[in-house]
RNA sequence: GUGGGUGUGGCCUAAUGGUUAAGGCUCCAGGUUGUGGUCCCGGCGAUUGUGGGUUCGAAUCCCAUCACCCACCCCA
């Protein structure tokens, strides 16, 4: 089809993120990065795309996410690759490939980016997503699963997001597991006939994932059924009470949650979830786990490691729910208005002088109405505006007026140039701290 | 992937199948020649998501398609 009349527009799914949003997720990524400090956990970038089998290898080859959820495709030379739909996978990888079993572990480290899932887009779910997430690698200790978790609570403090409910499971090591769904499974086989048509079929591929089924029956079927918890053994048990021990020692409230399993194989031990007490649709707005089997299964010596990974656009959506989306366009300092062609040019040296100054100028066309750059420079919420003609050019000055003081009370200022950075400084300084 | 809802200028909204698709916001421009936030006035901007069909006539009815939204599913 000749598609010269086809509008073309993103991708389903992927959007743009346009000026007042990219601002919100400027700061967010800020608050993200400025909690991270505070654990001493350190910036890491991996690529967008990486071999495929870094993520079949460890997600789970009956997972969705690999199974119908990955953007996969061959590159010119006939490598086989994926769009990154989750970070953990690649920053084991990393973690590997540059040798950081010699720093001092556990390694900290922290991402922000996007991730790619085909899926059915909704509100909360998109093909592309941006995720903030953190991976203390090389340490099995239980209480980097509470620093992960303590990070995590403190960012929802930091972003004002209230009322989220941690629930929180542990699922053992891969024996306990089997050794579980052996019995989960027996349990069910007695219910079969009841069970939802989705639920029958996970009997036989992935039977963990009918713990967290929405469905009614299932969930009763499920509540009186055998518990994870319960086949813990005596050091998986000591891990999991640590980890609670800590949350209680800093104050963060939690549910024990058996049906929490996360939907990725490479989880074990202490597994969790945030959502809004309000929950329903896309609801989860991150969660965590420690994966200690992970890093082998990329083909490095066995190594643990915990993280977790929250959504921003739904961080976005409970904020915006919640009330939390304050304006956070920034406003130019001065509005620069050309009376004349020789007052343009004496603008622009000038313009570039308070540049370099460090203060945010937003410069007015020549050739514009003088009332019509006013009503611009007014709109832009600039905190002054500088004006300069003929008359300005032969005095060797700027007139300067104060855009958000009541008109009449303040008449405009002639400043001679040589005292014009030093004002600007001044004023800005003023108008910060009231 | 399954089922359903919606789709009108950049944004919000109007238009019993019947003239050139109406209004508000935004944007641009004027209201005496170099001065803003209120007000007044003017203008730009839509083949009604796209493609077909029914009809003398379609934004309106039908089909398809695309996108968003809801539930399932999945997860962030």
């Amino acid at each position: 089809m000749a598609s010269d009349k086809k509008r073309l527009q993103a991708p389903r799914g992927m959007r743009d993120v346009l000026p007042p949003d990219s601002h919100v997720v400027k700061r967010i990524r800020d608050i993200c990065s400025n909690v991270a400090r505070t654990f001493d956990y350190h910036e890491i970038t991996t690529p967008l795309v990486e071999d495929v089998g870094v993520f079949s290898r460890t997600v789970g080859e009956e997972s969705d996410l690999i199974q119908k959820e990955m953007y996969v495709f061959e590159d010119r030379g006939g490598e086989l690759l994926a769009l990154r739909p989750e970070n953990t996978a690649g920053v084991g990888r990393a973690y590997i490939e540059h040798g950081m079993k010699s720093q001092p572990q556990p390694v900290r480290l922290w991402y922000f980016g996007s991730f790619f899932r085909y899926d059915r887009p909704q509100a909360g779910r998109y093909r592309q997503l941006t995720q903030f997430g953190i991976e203390a690698i090389g340490s099995n200790s239980p209480s980097l699963d509470a620093e992960a978790i303590n990070l995590q609570s403190n960012l929802y403090e930091a972003l004002g997001l209230r009322g989220l409910r941690l629930s929180i499971n542990s699922i053992g090591t891969g024996h306990t597991r089997g050794r579980f769904i052996e019995a989960f499974r027996d349990y069910l086989q007695k219910y079969r006939e009841e069970l939802s048509p989705e639920s029958q079929g996970r009997l036989v591929t992935n039977p963990l994932r009918i713990l967290d089924s929405k469905s009614e029956t299932d969930r009763a079927i499920v509540l009186n059924g055998p518990k994870i918890l319960d086949y813990l053994d005596g050091d998986e048990t000591k891990h999991f009470s640590s980890v609670l021990r800590d949350l209680d020692s800093l104050g963060i409230q939690y549910e024990i949650d058996s049906s929490i399993v996360r939907g990725l194989d490479y989880y074990t031990h202490t597994v969790w979830e945030f959502e809004p007490e309000t929950g329903g649709g896309q609801s989860t707005i991150g969660g965590g786990g420690r994966y200690d089997g992970l890093l082998e299964q990329l083909g490095g010596d066995p190594t643990p490691g915990v993280g977790f990974a929250t959504g921003i656009e739904r961080i976005i959506l409970n904020m915006d729910g919640q009330g939390l989306l304050e304006e956070l366009t920034p406003k130019p300092d001065v509005f620069m208005i050309p009376v004349s062609e020789a007052g343009y040019e004496m603008l622009v040296g000038v313009t570039n002088k308070l540049r370099k100054l460090g203060v945010s100028v937003r410069s007015g066309e020549l050739g514009r109405s003088v009332k019509a750059l006013m009503r611009a420079a007014n709109s832009s919420d600039a905190t002054i505006a500088i004006l300069a003609g003929d008359f300005e050019v032969k005095e060797r000055t700027v007139t300067v007026k104060h855009l958000r003081e009541s008109h009449g009370a303040i008449v405009d200022t002639q400043v001679v140039l040589s005292e014009l950075a030093a004002l600007i400084k001044e004023t800005l300084l003023l108008n910060k701290t009231s």
